[in-house]
DNA sequence: AATCGGATCGTCT
DNA sequence: GACGATCCGATTG
């Protein structure tokens, strides 16, 4: 099978939002020791700067913790929280923006489905990879991929993959307080791996 | 089927 | 010192 060549950088340099839509079908893939782990990304959240976006960790301007956010493009921000789980973002922003991250929060398994058990203790089928905080567990992704360039072909990029046949939809963001109305959450229409959370309850 | 709370710790107030 | 861009198992209807 030939070796597919990472998205280049000038996806990346555009407006957050454009990104987080044709990020959805492209695939990402882990190598590790063991072997490649490989999946599909069906679900995403933008995020984005400063008064714009209140429930960004952008929000408050550039810290030690968010400054990949404010970064050049392309690379991994991860983000460890709740004590326990690793988020996975793409930082993705038009020239015009300071800072943007695009939150990977669901992908569907394609390959090193084993490990992906392995890492995740023994669940598998949906439970995989279908929450942020789960497919980073699958895709043994932690804070030392923090500003990974994910343009080459290293330990975490992303590659383009067949077209997807289905639909965008769009939805609020899940687990924030503000800014709940912005609808900056996708996902492709009907795909088992998309997180089924009730959100933004009250 | 839906809701509740515990686990657990880096970061900011 | 409080609180998450969460997950999971237990409990209740």
């Amino acid at each position: 099978m030939k070796e597919p060549t990472p998205v280049k950088r000038e996806f990346y340099n555009r407006d957050t939002i454009k990104v987080a839509k044709d990020i959805l079908g492209k695939v990402i893939v882990r190598k590790t020791k063991q072997g490649n782990i490989v999946g599909r990304i069906v679900e995403v959240e933008a995020y984005k700067f400063g008064e714009h976006d209140k429930a960004s960790h952008a929000s408050k301007g550039c810290t030690s913790s968010n400054q990949a956010m404010f970064g050049e493009n392309g690379f991994a921000y991860v983000y460890f929280t709740y004590g326990m789980y690793f988020m996975l973002n793409v930082v993705a922003k038009k020239k015009t923006d300071h800072a943007g991250a695009v939150l990977i929060r669901g992908v569907e398994p394609i390959d090193g489905i084993k490990h992906m058990v392995k890492n995740r203790k023994g669940k598998d089928g949906i439970n995989l990879t279908n929450g942020p905080g789960k497919l980073s567990q699958a895709l043994q992704i932690n804070k030392k991929l923090n500003n990974h360039d994910l343009t080459k072909k290293e330990k975490l990029f992303i590659v383009d993959s067949e077209k997807r046949t289905e639909k965008v939809l769009s939805s609020g963001r899940i687990g924030i307080s503000m800014d709940v109305e912005k609808e900056w959450r996708f996902y492709l229409d009907g795909n088992a791996y998309v997180s089924k959370y009730k959100f933004n309850k009250k």
